[in-house]
DNA sequence: TATGAATGAGTTTTCATTCAT
DNA sequence: CATGAATGAAAACTCATTCAT
């Protein structure tokens, strides 16, 4: 209902899958070329559509950015119940099974979530995008918020600075993308365990 | 010995001078911009050089990434000797003291190293820049893997996957300069705070 | 079917039109500028396109002098048949009507001819053009070497080499085109007069 | 006397020495790439001299035109004499010689000819050079010139229009130096002896 | 007289976006 | 709804020329 009318309203149903068809193109094309590298048209012919088509779905190039992060996280947002239900009221599962669930759509769409994550730095600058942004966002930021805010209270987990917290386990996890010179094609299993363990407190773990 | 070097054999002094002037511009620049909204013109401007006289000290703008590579770890480097007399021969004290002057680094010039961070995935693949770039950056590789190969030797450390490891420490100190949308504008200490609490083990505390 | 062309498969007929269209208007241009102070955007604008437009039909500035080179060979290939028709079985006739039809096209645009048999040279050079070019050049290169040989052959022409031969001829047709310093505005018909009879060997006529 | 005073009068015979040292640099910078694609940098340093030196021998990048005309010319110029002692008052061997004479510095200077005699078609739509460039011209021109009058006057040429037959016998000579895509690395005596022939009406030998 | 660092105008080329069909 | 030809603004990069030394 916010943003209805943004595009000559069409049938609902095929602009959801024509988003999809996109969002699936953009993040191939992503796995060749940056953001900048890749053109519009490049996109578009990858998603099946003419060069000027891939207006009809979106306003902009930037717009693909938004495009990226809700189709993401939303994926993230699908498993949500599950892992909730999983975790019961133990925060510190949550918390990871969450860091899991996050690590496993980064796996899935890696170069297109590199992007993203240093995109979202230049959208969030542009008060067009601004308020989109956050609200794509929010729910991936409240699924590892609310179960270290839990885990703190019930004397789980230890933190000051919230904010500080959220941004380093999201970190943890994007170092699986971002690790393109740092790491070398590691799987996502063997890198799971190593941040999982650090999460975990079980690095420094001998002495102590 | 007229005409030892290929490349113009001109002063090295103001060689070195101009470039310095330049990465401090262009991280000026950065803060305000992406490195693709930024243009040449522009931060040849910002570090007082016209528009065209960059070129005579970077062949493209591409190298303007590996200019930043050089100088953000040359800044690292610079305290190494010191941060390992001061470790002895703990490596739990050495990696926690390189990290942390990365972090000092990454504060220091934030934006400009969340560019380099994210176009380095590029700059990987341009075979005229892969070679280069691994040199520039693998001080500070070296500086984290160092300490956690000897950790791990003497039990003082767990982990299976090195690689994973750098790369998730490293993402750890990056939070401070990516976090432009998960983190506040949080200062480097209480950042410092949670990233060294989380790899000490300190995190999951209580319970575990 | 469906993608039968790699390059895009576009109206074959527009591209041969607005291909003509840009042929036309760079003659016009470079009948008052060299090569290489005409720019890119002047030509389209001459041409009726917009600056970049040009490059829907071109792949480079370069590529306008494998165009003129196509189209002016196309109108010397156009009257050849004629041409051969009337000569019969008279190499003499036929070389001499190659040559005059030759200087139709050379006087029809002059300076774009000009400029064309000066840059051939370089764009030789450059692989990439080089195979293109060849091809665009030889039928006119064989209109001229065909009867050379079959004089020869019967006895009615005499000479050693035929590359130096087919250069000499092509450069007493150039002459009306290049002679900017040397030759006046000197008309087709009165140069027409003087090679022909250089060729025919009326000019060191009388003792001998 | 004319240009006595263009540059700071300097030492006459430095000016000499410079000028023939670049005339000689330029030539081998233009047997590599084309007059546009060379830069004045590339050129002084070819010549032994710094990047801006030049500018103390000339006045602009075009002025080398310039001083390829005097040179070449003059070049010319130096062995006429001989000819015309040799040729004796025989227009038909005076001529035969000339052409022969011009057909020698032109294989000596084969590319940097053939820019010159393309350039010099812009260099006199110019009014600061087209004074000075017929004047370097003009004794070359007067060399093929003087023996086709006195050659008509005695009855042993036949033609109407002087500057025509000029430039006719001078595209026969410079031939040598276009021919890069006509004319295979044909050596100069093979090809003046196919141009001798023309000129001497031997081509068409046989019949007639 | 010679140098070479600096300049900044000028050029090619790309590409997001529009719109007539 | 869809197309793809056309647009034209923008940007990287080059290089002739100057001038302080």
């Amino acid at each position: 209902m916010a943003d209805a009318l943004k595009i000559p309203a069409q049938d609902e149903a095929l602009v959801k899958a024509r988003r999809r068809q996109i969002f699936l193109a953009v993040t191939r094309v992503l796995a060749r070329k940056s953001f900048h590298q890749a053109t519009v048209k490049e996109m578009a012919l990858e998603a099946g559509l003419a060069a000027g088509s891939i207006y009809m779905y979106l306003r902009s190039k930037d717009e693909i950015l938004l495009l990226l992060a809700d189709s993401m996280v939303g994926e993230l947002v699908d498993v949500l119940p599950e892992i909730r239900a999983a975790a019961g009221d133990d925060p510190r599962r949550e918390l990871l099974a969450v860091m899991r669930a996050a690590l496993d759509v980064i796996d899935r769409y890696r170069e297109a979530f590199a992007v993203l994550n240093h995109e979202v730095r230049y959208l969030e600058q542009r008060v067009e995008y601004r308020a989109a942004l956050r609200e794509s966002l929010s729910p991936y930021k409240s699924a590892l918020a609310g179960p270290l805010e839990r885990g703190r209270a019930l004397g789980l987990m230890r933190f000051d600075d919230l904010p500080s917290v959220v941004e380093a386990l999201h970190m943890l996890c994007s170092g699986l993308a971002m690790g393109a010179s740092m790491l070398a094609k590691t799987d996502k299993e063997t890198y799971w365990r190593e941040i999982a363990a650090i999460a975990e407190g079980r690095f420094f773990g001998a002495a102590g």
